[in-house]
DNA sequence: GCCTCCTGTGTAATCGATTGCAGTGAATGT
DNA sequence: ACATTCACTGCAATCGATTACACAGGAGGC
């Protein structure tokens, strides 16, 4: 079974490579007689393009690389299917890597998409300094953005949420259900999601007078398993506040459920947030009050801007200063939080 | 920003490109002191190789397509997951497809696949007769191995779980904690994972001499939402049978869900379970009892069946017979079921 | 001293699609 | 009737890496 290639629908149409090339693309004038010809002579071969072959020619894959901290993350498999599709709609291809929250493979996997000449990439940095000089490096040859974190020191795209505002829902929310002391539960600073996060959520604790006690900020990483941990301690320790803040849904439900195993009622003792709204958010129980962020939205600007930079100019001087699209998340209220005091 | 070509290196070493590709891919011999010129011309320019230009020359992309129903589903995150760290052991990159549970957005994925010439293509059939023409005609061209689910008259490799056993051990499991009579919630038929786990189920029904009504099998499709459904259909007709063996996980939350909701306790009144052992199995309330899959396992032998397909040649008919792998499964058991009567 | 063999290197063809340039013939303008 | 334009088509270069083949020079055998 040897591909079909163009020399082949050439020499059965009759005519030579340049015309079946123009006719198949529809660049250039042919008539419409040899037009019929070389389609009926390609449909009879089964002819279909080398795209390999085309790419070389052209300098362009119309595949754009991802690179995330973890495809098991819910979160980030929602984002890549958001951008997976948002992609499809251009007929680009996606080519999806997982850093395994390692800064080094992240520099592996940036390293090989470029190589492999794709159009674009989208990166949400596993680190908020160590992934910098990969990021950059990676930016300065290719249209690059970063998508949901940042990493600071660098020049590029981004898009994501505005977490800073989202906290102050998250606060307020908490502080109308009668919250007056709150811990916050994240993964250690070294990522802009929880930086931010956690920014947020203590300028909101000081406006609304919530006291947040020193050893109520409790930073570990994004899984159920510390959510379990956070939690057990809080409650070891004297007690808990009267509300957990945790940094993503995941923490959120080991928080939750270790709350339950240690009989702590669920919002009536202390009240809980996640965010991201995963769909195991709502499933779980309680139910879960989180963050949403427009996923489709974020990845369908994320495009947008790739597609945008590769039009500009190959080179990373010609483009214009770089976009930062900070989206508006929305509270989702459901039953780990009180509606009001 | 000029990407550094070949023969840039060539030139800044004072030898041909010849030369230059024998030393950088270390095929041919080369005296010691060139291949030291060569390296650190390269090295000074930063060069790194073009794999397009090299595919095209090698007609080898050392890139694998994977076509999957649905990336939000967990099971096949995980399966996503494995696959790509199985490659990435290979120096091999994954390119992603989603199929959207829809034959013929399946179909155009395939093509699009084969046009971008990668070496192999792993794919989990949305459907078990629809999609079987577009898989067949791909595995004619390509290397391909259908993954978990598959789809009749083809004959292509395939690796996944013997899905029959698993359910003789989830029947015996539940006939063990006193179940005499039993309810089927799966997706309709069109898929072989529901297809086999159901003739599974059935089987060793009869086997034990537990009672399938013919009401009791409820067909819809994976999610949550369906799972909660059906419950809600047993609870309301008359009450459900002693256990509801769900086809996967996410159906059976939403039936655990239900139960709940309706005040059916789980496993006392009516016992559950799932199906694939996704990571919110373990997290909902009760934790539960399901089967899990050797993802790592299944994506090995997927990887492994590919790249023997490669090696063997490239056309399908001097391939040997197609393999068919089948890994067992085991029971996790949790708390949707009871260890004994 | 001559022939063979081997190491090391360069030349040029190759993979397949695209496209600038040039050439042909017909149509249009004056 | 001749010049000019234009639609159409082919030739050949190009993208960048790889590799078959050729060739030069040195080592070794007799």
């Amino acid at each position: 079974m040897q591909r079909v290639t163009i020399a082949q629908v050439a020499e059965r149409a009759g005519v030579s490579t340049a015309t079946v090339s123009r006719v198949l693309s529809g660049r250039g004038p042919v008539s419409a007689g040899v037009q019929r010809k070389v389609r009926a002579a390609a449909d009879e071969l089964g002819y279909q393009v080398n795209s390999i072959a085309r790419a070389l020619r052209n300098s362009r894959t119309d595949t754009v690389g991802m690179v995330v901290p973890s495809i098991s993350n819910p979160f980030f498999t929602s984002l890549v299917e958001s951008v997976e599709h948002a992609l499809g709609r251009e007929g680009k291809e996606l080519l999806l890597c997982d850093a395994r929250s390692d800064p080094e493979v992240e520099a592996r996997r940036l390293a090989t998409l470029v190589a492999r000449n794709v159009d674009g990439i989208i990166v949400s940095p596993s680190h908020g300094t160590l992934s910098g000089a990969a990021v950059q490096e990676t930016a300065d040859r290719l249209p690059l953005v970063q998508l949901d974190r940042f990493v600071g020191g660098t020049s590029t795209d981004w898009v994501g949420v505005d977490d800073v505002a989202a906290m102050r829902q998250v606060m307020d929310h908490l502080h109308a259900g009668g919250a007056r002391s709150a811990a916050f539960v994240g993964s250690l600073l070294t990522n802009s999601s929880t930086e931010q996060r956690f920014a947020g959520f203590r300028r909101r604790a000081e406006d609304l007078g919530i006291v947040v006690a020193p050893e109520h900020v409790l930073l570990g990483d994004y899984s159920v398993e510390w959510g379990e941990t956070a939690a057990a301690r809080l409650i070891a320790e004297g007690g808990p506040p009267d509300a957990i803040v945790c940094a993503d849904d995941l923490i959120a439900l080991g928080v939750t459920r270790a709350c339950r195993a240690h009989g702590v009622d669920v919002p009536g003792r202390v009240q809980v947030t996640g965010y991201d709204n995963i769909e195991f958010a709502r499933l779980s129980e309680p139910a879960l009050t989180t963050v949403d962020q427009p996923r489709e939205r974020i990845a369908a600007e994320a495009v947008r801007l790739l597609a945008a930079a590769a039009a500009d100019g190959t080179d990373r001087e010609e483009r214009g200063p770089s976009a930062h699209i900070s989206l508006v998340p929305s509270l989702v209220v459901r039953d780990s939080t009180r509606a009001d005091a």
